[in-house]
DNA sequence: GATAAAGGTTATGACGCATAGCAATCCTGT
DNA sequence: ACAGGATTGCTATGCGTCATAACCTTTATC
């Protein structure tokens, strides 16, 4: 019969922890997270690239400091991001004349296009992931994360 | 007066991430995390260490390879956490006779206490982020986000 | 002009995650 | 009983994300 000591489990091993909304967050995240991965893996950006991409399509000329802040991420590790996506041909650096120490970001027409088709496919992966939520369920999620994420952020300086 | 260039950026500059349920995802969990990390600081625990520590107090004599099933990790990373566990006194690794290639993790009194303890202020400091929530929402959100993790694991083999 | 502040860059370290390979142990099949 | 395969735990290693510190250039402020 079955091995020598068929190690006795419960069925939920970890119940205690998905009582916790972090933890609940976090596996309902690396979920769609890894799918995410592998979609934009064939067309060869990562998570971090992607999302630089579409903040700077949406932003024409925005500078790195901006992109760091919209993305929550350090100013330093935009440059890697903003780099590769500059030698990917997806978007350039412009200088701007008024400061010469910043760049305005900007999408090329082939960063567009790409932006665009990734996007359209991720939507597809995420309602196919989703597909055990029906579309007015899907949409109370979005409300519901949207307001823990924005409970405290309220900031708003726009020029 | 303000700059020599107060650079334009729209007041939603990720509007387009934000309609994907992976990036809204990534920012609560964001959230939720880095104040679970602050939280753990205070008791010299991580996410990891705490997380398997919850799950080997509520399942005694488990194998770290069903530690590392139940906390969707590797083997060879629960190492490095079972031995933090082992060395802060909070668990022990104890032969399992029937199978000396295994070890049977077992929460220690002072493990228990300290996961007790630790998973009560973690309770607390999220309803405190979550206050935006009442809670008719708050159980709504856990139920979708359960079923996001769910829908494909549907795995199950007890003893 | 001197000083402070901001933009971008580089280097570096901590952490999470995944793989490959190893040694000891066990199960299986003959 | 013995060989081959599978399993358990372990080590080393690499990649990616994230955060920090230090630096240079340029701009703003006094």
């Amino acid at each position: 019969m079955g091995r020598c000591d068929p190690p006795p489990v419960a069925a939920l091993p970890d119940r205690r922890l998905r009582a916790l909304t972090g933890y609940t967050l976090k596996r309902a995240y690396q979920r769609l997270q890894s799918d995410a991965v592998r979609v934009l893996e064939g067309f060869g950006l990562r998570i971090s690239t992607y999302s630089a991409l579409a903040v700077i399509c949406d932003n024409a000329d925005l500078r790195q400091t901006q992109l760091a802040e919209a993305l929550m991420m350090e100013r330093s590790n935009t440059v890697v991001v903003v780099d590769a996506l500059e030698q990917a041909g997806l978007i350039e650096r412009r200088r701007v004349p008024t400061d010469r120490r910043s760049y305005a970001l900007r999408a090329t027409r082939v960063g567009r296009r790409l932006c665009d088709e990734v996007t359209e496919a991720l939507h597809r992966h995420e309602t196919d992931m989703l597909a055990a939520l029906p579309p007015e369920d899907h949409a109370a999620l979005m409300a519901l994360l949207r307001r823990i994420d924005g409970s405290g952020q309220g900031g708003g300086k726009d020029g």
